[in-house]
DNA sequence: AAAGACATGTAAAACGTTACATGATTGC
DNA sequence: GCAATCATGTAACGTTTTACATGTCTTT
């Protein structure tokens, strides 16, 4: 039974796709899933090695061998595809959000609102431009939803669009309220 | 200077409205702050002790002795005024998210349907109780919005309002995607 | 020829959670 | 009297990031 290291599951799921290296991993986190989660070579690199220790992956003996660069794939074993539906199947799941943004504006008292303000458009900027990526995977996956696990993908993708919608709509309402703010501070 | 450790700047923004003890400081961490961010008794009294040896906090010498029971309540220095304030003027913020929900979500065609069915509403229950609470928390707000930092926790609270309800709109939208993938399933 | 991407891995350090240890006080 | 809450703290454990080390291949 695997450990609570959750890198292994995003491991083991890559893995149920498609054969990968350690650097192909980082990649595909680094794309689709790093706006929901995240994953270093730091953590990848040994979490292969404990997983293979655990009979959860095994390298492939590459049929056709690549001259001189070394590059391990990697391939999900039986027990690995259990360990992971045994996973997918609790459907208790536990989200951890920090926002340092919110850190900083539950504290914006002890500066100016324009202080706070600024925080806020650093934010907003952040996110406009992710969300710019998003929509581009979105109206990409709409197009083939029919194929493979595609809804799964756009689902992701559209948790990621309607929440950060929201994000952008809540920005402009307490740039408001600040702006409000900032004014009677001055007047009064 | 201190370090990147945020646990400070959640104890400094704490303190800097009020003297409070460890103890004091965990429950305002898990009323308030704790659906953007969290804190743990085994990081929280560490973290004080570092911070007043590096003199951004100081020991309260209590003018009224409570008898018998131990309470210690710190209070900001000048230098953790500082410290703050610093921190609060830097506009970048890194917000780190962890949603398993999604990972499951992604990996769901692994599965079948309704085992994602399930993992969406676990998290729709959950979030559904979360959301009656931050409106009760936004309600009381509103109506005090004029008196001190009082803007500040109303923004954070309506992010967490506007975030959620955009998660209940999306856990609809995904289930229903889901139960025709489930019949098409089925049928096919 | 140089820059940047490809590719694997290790070591140190930071960070945080969980569980444990201990005991007083308050409310039922 | 008992349970829950108040109150402080430590220790073990596990995870993850960052930086480092090394070298190849591809594109300009």
């Amino acid at each position: 039974m695997a450990k609570d290291r959750k890198i292994d599951m995003v491991i083991l799921g890559l893995l149920a796709h498609e054969n990968l290296t350690g650097y192909d991993i980082k990649k595909r986190i680094d794309s689709a899933i790093s706006f929901f989660w995240k994953g270093s070579f730091g953590s990848i690199y040994p979490a292969l090695n404990a997983m293979e220790e655990e009979g959860l992956v095994q390298k492939v003996s590459s049929s056709e061998e690549i001259k001189g660069r070394e590059k391990i794939f990697y391939e999900i074993t039986d027990k690995g595809k259990r360990a992971l539906t045994l996973w997918l199947e609790d459907s208790k799941a536990v989200n951890d959000m920090k926002y340092e943004t919110l850190l900083k504006l539950f504290f914006g008292g002890v500066a100016d609102p324009g202080v706070s303000i600024k925080t806020i458009e650093s934010f907003e900027r952040e996110i406009t431009q992710s969300l710019e990526l998003l929509k581009l995977y979105q109206a990409n996956l709409e197009r083939v939803l029919e194929q493979d696990d595609h809804v799964y993908y756009y689902l992701t993708v559209s948790f990621g669009v309607e929440t950060y919608e929201g994000y952008l709509r809540w920005c402009k309402e307490a740039k408001s309220l600040l702006y409000k703010l900032d004014k009677k501070k001055q007047d009064g």
